[in-house]
DNA sequence: TTGTTACTTAATTCTATGCTTAACCAAACT
DNA sequence: AGTTTGGTTAAGCATAGAATTAAGTAACAA
């Protein structure tokens, strides 16, 4: 059923367009219909469509049809895992900072006896 | 001096790419130079510099040339700002759920009465 | 049953991205 | 001085991405 196998290419690809957050930012707000989620872009149907197959395919957004109208909401599972690769990294770097830190402040140390 | 205007079309881009991402997490455990980030990749020079240069102008890592040799860092500040971005929306989302649970809490609690 | 709404599909166009090879430059050895 | 090392520049190519228009379907409403 679900073919948003979340992936990191396809999520931080799915980011990268200021149309596709704008989308992600409206549904923070609540699950939207195509149709809504389209209103504020001056573009066609067929291009918000698009975009939210890119979405729906990165796995940031799911969405289900119910009579004519398809409902999208966001996945929150799936920004986390994107805001934890992120994490992960800058927290290694701030950590090796610190061990830099701790290192000189002993080689400060040591010329001081 | 810095081109490297955060700019989150830039940063998502550049994190959409599993090459670019393995040069980040690379540059998470420490500085390095071209041909160190590149050894790991079976390509050209020339294709891991244009990535470089993606990373670079997307404000994510910065570098200099001393000598012969450039050496490139992670640049913290921009990775924590694309971590903000998603936190936030995530954030939102999640505020939202909570006040759907007390509505529906709520609701429960009055049709007991 | 006829029209309108809410999408969906398909074909096309144009630009951007990721890569390559070849040639080049300048610092550092020998 | 000559060579290797580390990186840069440029040109070209193939694939992927963002948009369009046109035409189609299926649900609901009058």
């Amino acid at each position: 059923m679900l073919n948003q196998t979340p992936n990191l290419d396809l999520m931080f690809q799915a980011l990268a367009d200021p149309t596709r957050r704008a989308m992600i930012d409206r549904l923070s707000h609540g699950p939207a219909s195509v149709s809504e989620l389209a209103k504020p872009f001056a573009m066609s149907l067929p291009a918000v469509v698009q975009h939210l197959a890119v979405l729906v395919s990165s796995g940031l957004v799911t969405s289900q049809k119910l009579g004519r109208v398809r409902t999208c909401q966001i996945q929150p599972e799936a920004l986390s895992l994107a805001e934890q690769w992120i994490n992960d990294r800058r927290t290694l770097w701030v950590k090796r900072l610190d061990r830099l830190g701790d290192f000189l402040a002993e080689t400060a140390d040591d010329e001081r006896r």
